[in-house]
DNA sequence: CTAGGGTTAG
């Protein structure tokens, strides 16, 4: 019977349609046309009439359309309250907020779709406080929300984090029943309690809904991918397909996120396979998973070659390949990369620019984070926190405290993460009280500090040789029972070893449940420093009982015979690792010119284009150095050999050549040297003294901290 | 005439 009705209107209104289409012509105006139509229908019809109009004017964006229809409307005497909630969909439609609240505001009895579309429009602009208002409004008024009010409304919620209401509301839609049988309602629930960060309420809702369907579920699984609840999210997508409900390109994009934080490459090319095979392979969102999963799992080739079958990567894919590169080591590509992203003319925003800053700082780039950091104010993120931070570490890693300070106090929001940046930039670069005074305004602001806050200040105290403070810190962070992890404890073993105070140090290993190799080739290190071979003999057998053949207990062990005079233990431990077939990592400095990187080796005096004339200039160097008294320092040869012959092999360290070519070049301001490994102690002094000769600053950043060398002494007072 | 889910970061 019914649908009998339904199949006469449905028919009546195409008859209409049809009509309409042939009357209305675009040369008249609307006003004329609702004119023409009047006539031509009698009062019943009038509303389809209505739908006709309102439809065109809607596509023509016309307001005034609308007036006049609304105008024609108070004419003839229909009754605004019955066709009101379509004016105000096409005033919505129209982009015409004010309008369309004049017309609500004017309506005495408002229909149920009409605060629908009102709050459906807020919504969907982001304006989450109007749409809870109009809802309030709504609840005061006696109207009863329905299925489309309380799937829109939730969003709005979670948005202003308004817990106990969204309680109240969502009691409501268990009162009605919604939550079971309405699975919009039911996603809408599951995506605010996700937001809220309640996966599990969450999942007690999914489970209530009879008919759950792709959206659901995707939202659940969103919500477990982003709470890092990884297993739980490849669990769901599993049980989906079990329940045959077809995933796709929103549920891709978010298991294949959770695959990657798994490191979990099996079901990651597990789901890559079902994504082509279900047709979802060139959507881009999902894509851009794929290209994440695979770069957190290291897999660089896989992920490029999903890359290169996207065709147009926007902001966000581009973003992820650049992180992705940067984490994977691949600097140098990232940058290539980056700038081939600004070519096509594609924006980047501050994580872009945050993670090409990274690339810059890991391979101490600063020509080329400078310009990086002319992009970042061309597009507005100089006092973003997120770009922020990656030019205080860029300026930090570049041995440019001042500079990074700079960026610091500019910053429009400091939080944590931009204060631990700034802190450890202070550490490396041996600015201890600096880097006190920043730790202690953080507690004062009253920031929760974490685990890098921690490294931070003991490496500041580290590294500046304030190791009384760097006790008392420990000790305050050991009773506010905060979790200390081996890297404190390496640090401060480091610290204590330094000292000299190695018994304490070997007291504080003893308190970890379970060191590892690095706590105990510091504290070997410790007694490298000072000579303590009985005891360095006594931890090793303790490493080697964890890790036999250790290579870097081996290259410690035989350095200390070695600067001891122990000749036929440094043989015994050589052999040792010719046996276990292990070789020294090749020491190398870097230094970067024009943006050009230039490598060099220790030893290595040919490969360099320019060899002769560095070779000519380090000559020149260190006949100026020792002229101003600079004598080598034999005891860093780790080798038995001529005399001449060790000064030979120290005057061959890469530092020393890559400075010879930066003075060579006659590089404007400070040279600045990266090296892989430590610099030796007679690097150190000779370094000292070419910052008087040639009366410039030199900054190098070895392993572990920097050294700023500056008219015959260093910034890290000789203890490093 | 009105309704629900996604990808990048220090």
């Amino acid at each position: 019977m019914r649908r009998d009705y339904n199949g006469g209107l449905i028919a009546f209104s195409r008859f209409f349609s049809f009509f309409a289409t042939r009357t209305c012509s675009p040369e008249l105006s609307i006003n004329s046309q609702f004119r023409l139509l009047c006539i031509t229908c009698d009062s019943l019809t009038t509303t389809h009439t209505f739908s006709q109009l309102l439809r065109q004017c809607i596509d023509e964006r016309s307001i005034s359309g609308i007036k006049n229809i609304q105008a024609q409307m108070l004419k003839s005497g229909f009754p605004v309250e019955l066709s009101g909630s379509k004016l105000v969909d096409a005033s919505l439609k129209c982009g015409e907020i004010g309008y369309a609240r004049q017309l609500f505001d004017g309506m005495s009895d408002r229909h149920i779709v009409t605060w629908n579309s009102l709050i459906a429009y807020f919504i969907k602009h982001r304006r989450s406080k109007e749409a809870v208002d109009m809802y309030r409004l709504m609840i005061t008024n006696k109207v009863l929300p329905d299925e489309y009010t309380l799937s829109s409304v939730f969003k709005a919620f979670s948005d202003l984090s308004l817990e106990k209401e969204a309680q109240r509301s969502h009691g409501l839609a268990v009162i009605l029943g919604l939550e079971v049988s309405n699975v919009f309602v039911g996603s809408a629930l599951v995506d605010m309690y996700v937001k809220f960060g309640k996966t599990r309420e969450a999942k007690l809702v999914l489970d209530r809904v009879e008919e759950k369907d792709v959206v659901l579920i995707t939202a659940l699984i969103v919500g477990y991918s982003q709470k890092g609840e990884d297993t739980e999210a490849v669990k769901a997508f599993q049980s989906m397909l079990v329940e045959k409900v077809q995933p796709n390109e929103y549920t891709y994009a978010s298991v294949l996120i959770s695959c990657g934080n798994l490191k979990d490459i099996g079901n990651g090319k597990l789901i890559h396979g079902l994504m082509v095979k279900s047709g979802f392979e060139s959507a881009l969102a999902s894509q851009t998973s794929l290209l994440t999963m695979y770069l957190r799992c290291s897999l660089v080739d896989d992920s490029l070659r999903v890359f290169i079958g996207i065709k147009y990567p926007n902001q966000v894919t581009w973003t992820s390949l650049i992180s992705g590169l940067v984490q994977n080591g691949r600097e140098e590509m990232a940058l290539i990369e980056f700038r081939k992203m600004m070519r096509d003319s594609v924006k980047p925003n501050s994580f872009t620019l945050s993670s090409a800053l990274r690339g810059c700082s890991n391979l101490a780039m600063f020509e080329e984070g400078r310009q990086i950091h002319g992009i970042v104010s061309k597009y507005g993120f100089d006092r973003d926190k997120y770009a922020g931070s990656g030019l205080i570490d860029l300026y930090g890693k570049c041995g440019c405290s001042d500079m990074a300070r700079l960026v610091f106090d500019t910053l429009s929001e400091v939080d944590v993460i931009s204060l631990n940046t700034m802190i450890y930039s202070y550490a490396q670069n041996g600015f201890g009280r600096e880097a006190l005074e920043l730790f202690r305004r953080m507690i004062n602001l009253g920031l929760q500090l974490n685990d890098v806050t921690v490294l931070s200040v003991l490496l500041a105290c580290n590294n500046s040789g304030l190791v009384e403070e760097g006790c008392e810190l420990f000790d305050s962070f050991r009773k506010d029972k905060i979790m200390l992890t081996n890297d404190h404890y390496a640090c401060m073993v480091d610290m204590l070893g330094r000292a000299g105070r190695l018994e304490e140090a070997e007291m504080l290993i003893t308190e970890v449940t379970n060191p590892d190799l690095v706590l105990w080739r510091t504290l070997l290190s410790a007694c490298k420093v000072h000579r303590k071979v009985e005891m360095a003999e006594r931890i090793t057998r303790k490493i080697l009982e964890i890790a036999p053949g250790d290579e870097g207990t081996l290259i410690l062990m035989s350095n200390l015979y070695a600067s001891t005079g122990k000749w036929n233990r440094v043989i015994e431990m050589k052999s040792k690792m010719k046996e276990m077939k292990l070789k020294k990592n090749p020491a190398m400095s870097w230094v970067e010119i024009d943006k050009e990187t230039h490598t060099f080796m220790a030893g290595d005096l040919f490969s360099h284009p320019n060899s002769e004339q560095i070779l000519e200039k380090l000559e020149e160097l260190i006949k100026n150095a020792k002229d101003l008294g600079y004598v080598e320092d034999k005891s860093c040869v780790f080798q038995d050999m001529e005399e001449t012959a060790k000064e030979r092999s120290l005057h061959q360290h890469s530092e020393k050549l890559a400075i010879a070519f930066a003075v060579w070049r006659n590089v404007g301001g400070s040279i600045r040297i990266l090296k892989n490994l430590r610099v030796c102690v007679d690097c150190h002094s000779w370094i000292k003294i070419v910052s008087r000769v040639i009366k410039r600053e030199i900054i190098c950043r070895d392993s572990k901290r920097f050294h700023h060398f500056r008219d015959g002494s260093c910034s890290c007072g000789d203890y490093w």
